[in-house]
DNA sequence: ATATAAGATTAAGATATATCTATATTTCAT
DNA sequence: ATGAAATATAGATATATCTTAATCTTATAT
């Protein structure tokens, strides 16, 4: 990969991340796998949204997927996108995420997960 | 600044960050304060997309510029995106900026190459 | 085996943003 | 005044985003 190719992947994952909600998903994923469900009831969003953002992630290569029974499991695969917001969570405590996870990290791991 | 507004920023941030030529050119001031004509004829782009661009990120408050004679100099003034831009030049040797700036770097600023 | 429900994806359409090209307009030094 | 540098504007094109509705997949109850 070039310097040109590499600047160009550098921002395609910078401008997918640049999104309110795309960047409260990774960094929920980050703290936790999740189903499709827990992400848009905790963050109170459409399933529609969520699921259309989540393309755009696995688009990418930000997000992974696999099944699990009858919900779909994601989790973050790109390391770009770990350093990055590892890194912002590092400096700023930056944490969107942790009120939606607290409120759905007890749910039934067996319904959801 | 709560959470939510914290989010939203930082979201804005890689969404300005995540087009390649704002990044060439906020990699470019990083490395090096310069004026729009050294940050266009380097990178090779028109001088209008390259004012637009700078006009997006002095928006954003990601750069702050200062007339210089006939010149304009800009710098980076964002804490965040110095962190972030930091953070990828370490760990990837990332520099989509360098050849770019070695043909510029001893230019005169009057001169622009 | 079929029907139903829950979770997830996809498609379509409306609206809003971004981007680039080309063309003014402004600012400053001489 | 003139020329060089910088900025601003306008129109065209392309992307993104959200809402609604339809479709698909799997598990379960009958």
């Amino acid at each position: 990969m070039d310097k040109d190719q590499m600047c160009h992947r550098v921002a395609e994952v910078l401008k997918v991340l640049g999104h309110p909600v795309r960047l409260q998903i990774v960094q929920t994923l980050l703290t936790k796998e999740s189903c499709v469900k827990n992400l848009w009831s905790c963050l109170e969003l459409s399933q529609a949204t969520v699921s259309q953002h989540l393309s755009v992630l696995k688009g990418k290569g930000i997000v992974e997927s696999a099944r699990e029974g009858v919900a779909m499991r994601y989790w973050v695969s790109d390391d770009v996108s770990k350093l990055l917001i590892g890194t912002l969570m590092d400096h700023f405590g930056m944490d969107c995420s942790d009120a939606a996870a607290a409120s759905c990290r007890e749910s039934k791991p067996d319904a959801a997960v």
